[in-house]
DNA sequence: ATCTAATAACTGACTGGTCAGTAATATTTT
DNA sequence: AAAATATTACTGACCAGTCAGTTATTAGAT
């Protein structure tokens, strides 16, 4: 029982950092229980208010939660799409560096849950979905295709079939953030990302290199 | 309203068919919202009996589900390791089998919906993810690392990491299933699972072949 | 064959608990 | 004092699981 003070107030106003706040316990506690389940009551009490007033910021929700989507995930795609456009190197090396930013931004970070949740919630939230695949899902799809298209004009990587390849790129990663939020409990080791990260640069390496030998 | 018939009972006794209707049911609907959001009187209904008849059956909603994955999963398993048991000719070709087969065998089917549904669920019913994972993951893991490990003894695929390569094979596939169950209606086209397929056998051969040239 | 218990299968109203969202009220700040 | 910010108590809808009662079926008696 900290407060005893009877001169300190119960609580203070703090009309600008709340949202952040609440945000934050928000992608915790979204992240631990998935949308349906949580209790807005748990992220309230998370983030240090009562659950009034997390309506006096967000009017429901299903906005909370796409306020969670854009503070955890837009940033790092607006980061990606600045590193395709500054390119000057090698392709095969800015897919690596794509893949291995994903790996450490997202997979490490709690905005890993986030697939996950989606995946979890768009049939009985159609909505979520929307939102999701319009601002995140075709994005990322669109950068990727454009560093294969990129790899296939300079001569580095034989042309493959870009749709089917961006997916072969984004399933291992994919699957190892939903792995992480279902059975990293159950495996007696935790997962080895590293490795896995390698073993998919190498088979990428070997799938995308041009018929006449391994790429400059 | 089909029935007027003042002779004909209000419902007959049918205990045999009884459980079979009910986890046919049952997939259906915990395959079209997951298994918290699923509401036992929409199984009752869909099955054509009341929801005090799934008690009579299922001793709750976790065992009613846990039956729907070993009518729906687990033969498919089944027929999976007995490939592998009497399998003959070059690995590759067992490995594409495989992959086929659940390109057909459960993707196209109800089954499909499964893996997302554990996915999903499995932070907030550890139980059933334990299950799962015992049940059907382990098995299928365990299936796939042998057929690298035959194959590499065989002199057919290069010695590669087999624990990575083995989610590297599997995760296009799961993403498939996760997709369909997820964001099919948000696009367009119906996703090209042949071509998805055809991408990821052709990428595993170029992964999987030994140094020196193209496997026998 | 027909009637008559006895039993097994099934029904559906009810309970207890949960939780998003709202209304009424309180405290802090200006 | 008034406005802004926050809390607390409440409402209404929802649903897994239960159980007292109902109906179909079977077996035994006539």
């Amino acid at each position: 029982m900290p407060e005893d003070d009877p001169a300190a107030p119960r609580w203070r106003r703090r009309k600008e950092a709340r949202p952040r706040e609440i945000v934050d316990a928000a992608l915790t506690v979204f992240g631990e229980r998935g949308f349906a389940a949580t209790r807005l009551d748990d992220v309230a009490a998370q983030a240090g208010v009562s659950k009034g007033t997390l309506y006096l910021y967000f009017p429901n929700k299903e906005e909370l939660f796409k306020a969670v989507v854009r503070e955890a995930i837009l940033p790092n795609l607006d980061m990606a799409e600045r590193l395709l456009a500054g390119a000057q190197g090698p392709s095969f090396a800015l897919l690596e560096t794509l893949l291995t930013l994903f790996a450490t931004r997202i997979l490490k970070s709690r905005a890993g849950s986030i697939p996950k949740l989606i995946i979890a919630e768009a049939g009985n939230f159609p909505d979520l979905a929307r939102f999701y695949y319009d601002e995140v899902i075709r994005r990322a799809f669109a950068l990727l295709a454009a560093v294969l298209e990129r790899g296939i004009a300079r001569g580095e990587f034989r042309p493959v079939d870009v749709d089917s390849t961006v997916r072969l790129i984004v399933a291992p990663m994919l699957m190892s953030a939903l792995w992480r939020s279902s059975f990293e409990a159950l495996e007696g080791r935790p997962p080895d990302v590293a490795a896995l990260l390698a073993a998919h640069l190498d088979a990428l390496r070997r799938t995308l290199a041009p018929e006449g030998g391994p790429s400059p």
